[in-house]
RNA sequence: GCGCCAUUAGCUCAGCUGGUAGAGCAACUGACUCUUAAUCAGUGGGUCCGAGGUUCAAGUCCUCGAUGGCGCACCA
């Protein structure tokens, strides 16, 4: 054990030696350290709790700062005043422990709102040193592991968490007042299926069954609507097992609502006011600096379709290319080859003109765009477009080359949807761990009818971390999974 | 899954071509009634991520492993 360790151990001891309880029941407090910090000079009787996080001592006099959410307040102690508590509070109280202190309010010689302490109440022994102050916590690794270390010493993050509680309220602020309503659907599931994802599984002891972690709420959503509620939304934590990149996470918030009658259209023009919204009760302003480059959401925001941004960016018109070989050899005529030419080996020609889009397109989108009319393989639960059997009334909303928003004209038609359903089983058979389960019982529901519905999944995290100038999905999480320490 | 990089005191970091383990902050002791990264004097603190290897000698070089970061791939 390391002296720091040994010596706040006996101060704890000291703590109770001197009468006190190192780890008190309750304070009542008048103000928070902000609030006191406004108060006029000579307001009396002013109680405060928090955090001790600096202590300054001049031998007769110490200053020192108690911090909560709200802020911080300094507050001085003179040995001429507390007279015997002085010494105590030099013996007991060290950086990281609670007190609660009262005294009357002025101001130093340097200007700064002051408590005078007249008493103080031990609350809570730290029995280790909070991280340096001065650089604060940089090591990633301990960043996350002990988050609220770095919630105490830098107040950006605790500003980034304030801001994440922030537009989660807008959000559902603006949806309730368009009168959708919340509802909560099953994050434990027979069938992961509402998303091409690879799901979590695991035992329920109970049913002796499998059990799969929701990768979306899409397929329950839809059985609400069909039930009768007409506009519903849920903030739905999902679950994949794939990768940790800094843009995505096994463990994520996925926002996701459904409107009975709305086409995919009506969801666009929706999703434009929805987000100007957010941005704006965020920023005040509809432009956005993320990593150095501006982002501006004002404006009306450009649609393009799959095929026209694939011409535009690559030069070539995948309505002209409607076999794997006739796109494969597009691609190789204007020499657009990939990192690792693996991927392609097994991928069909909708994987392709997504490779391709992500690969030509996708990087350049840095503004918001509505990218539409995906390719009808990719999207077992979209609706098929009236004109173009190859393509689907959906659209994806794009910002800093991220996928911030993913939607579409539901497919209610149980017999369309059980042959995609059976594509995509048969492209699972043949190895694809991504393609989706066929569910019958969303199936049954669907035979039993729902009505035109138009909805819509939105990575929350990544708003949040988009609008609050973050890099990485794991600084907008409190606390992300990490193996456990060795 | 693949590649590159990192890991040294509680925290932030130095430590060069191999030669007795260092600093600042924090802690401890003392001085100090207006400081706020307080200051000054002194003291203690190390499984150099782990296991092997090379060498007279390894924090340093080599191999394997652990954890983390970044990039690629998969995916929202």
């Amino acid at each position: 054990m390391t002296d720091e360790l040994v010596c706040r151990r006996a101060k704890r001891e000291r703590i109770r030696a001197l009468g006190m309880q190192p780890y008190a029941e309750r304070y009542e407090r008048t103000h928070t350290p902000h609030e006191a910090a406004q108060l006029a000079d000579d307001t009396p009787a002013v109680r405060i709790a928090g955090r001790v996080i600096a202590l300054r001592w001049f031998g007769k006099l110490a200053f020192g700062h108690l911090a909560d959410c709200s802020g911080k307040m300094q507050f001085a102690l003179q040995r001429n005043v507390l007279a015997e508590r002085f010494k105590d509070f030099e013996q007991c109280v060290d950086v990281g422990d609670f007190i609660g202190i009262e005294g009357r309010v002025f101001t130093t010689k340097t200007g700064e709102k002051t408590i005078d302490v007249q008493t103080w109440t031990f609350l809570s022994k730290a029995l280790r040193n909070l991280p340096e102050k001065f650089h604060g916590m940089t090591d990633p690794e301990l960043r996350m592991r002990r988050r609220y270390l770095e919630m105490i010493t830098t107040p950006e993050t605790m500003a980034r968490f304030r801001d994440r509680t922030t537009i989660i309220r807008a959000i559902r602020a603006y949806l309730d007042g368009h009168g959708f309503m919340e509802i909560d659907t099953p994050v434990l599931t027979n069938k992961a299926s509402g998303a091409m994802a690879t799901p979590f599984v695991t035992q329920y002891h109970a049913l002796d069954i499998e059990v799969y972690l929701r990768i979306a709420p899409e397929t329950y959503l839809k059985r609400a609507i069909a039930g009768g509620f007409d506009k519903v939304y849920e903030f739905a934590r999902s679950f994949r097992n794939e990768g940790i990149d800094p843009s995505h996470l096994p463990d994520f918030t996925l926002l996701e609502y459904y409107c009975a009658y709305w086409n995919y259209e009506d969801n666009m023009a929706f999703t434009e006011r929805l987000l100007k919204h957010i941005v704006h009760e965020l920023k005040g302003a509809y432009d956005v600096s993320y990593a150095g480059t501006q982002i501006s959401f004002d404006g009306a925001w450009p649609r393009v379709t799959f095929r026209d941004l694939i011409l535009r960016d690559a030069a070539i018109d995948i309505e002209a290319c409607p076999t794997r070989e006739t796109l494969l050899a597009a691609m190789a005529d204007k020499n657009i080859t990939f990192d690792d030419m693996s991927v392609i080996k097994g991928a069909g020609r909708a994987t392709l003109i997504d490779l391709l889009y992500k690969k030509v397109s996708r990087p350049k989108l840095i503004n918001p765009v509505f990218v539409t009319q995906h390719p009808i393989e990719l999207s077992p639960l979209a609706r098929r477009n009236d004109t173009n059997p190859n393509v689907v009334d959906r659209f994806q909303l794009v910002v800093n080359g991220w996928e911030i928003v993913n939607a579409y004209s539901e497919l209610v038609d149980p017999l369309d949807q059980a042959e995609r359903f059976a594509q995509q089983a048969a492209a699972r058979a043949a190895g694809d761990a991504e393609a989706m389960q066929v569910d019958e019982d969303f199936l049954l529901c669907m035979e039993y009818g729902m009505p035109p519905i138009s909805g819509w999944g939105m990575g929350v995290d990544r708003v949040v971390a988009l609008l609050t100038d973050t890099h990485n999905l794991r600084d907008v999480i409190l606390f992300p999974l990490l193996r456990p320490e060795a």
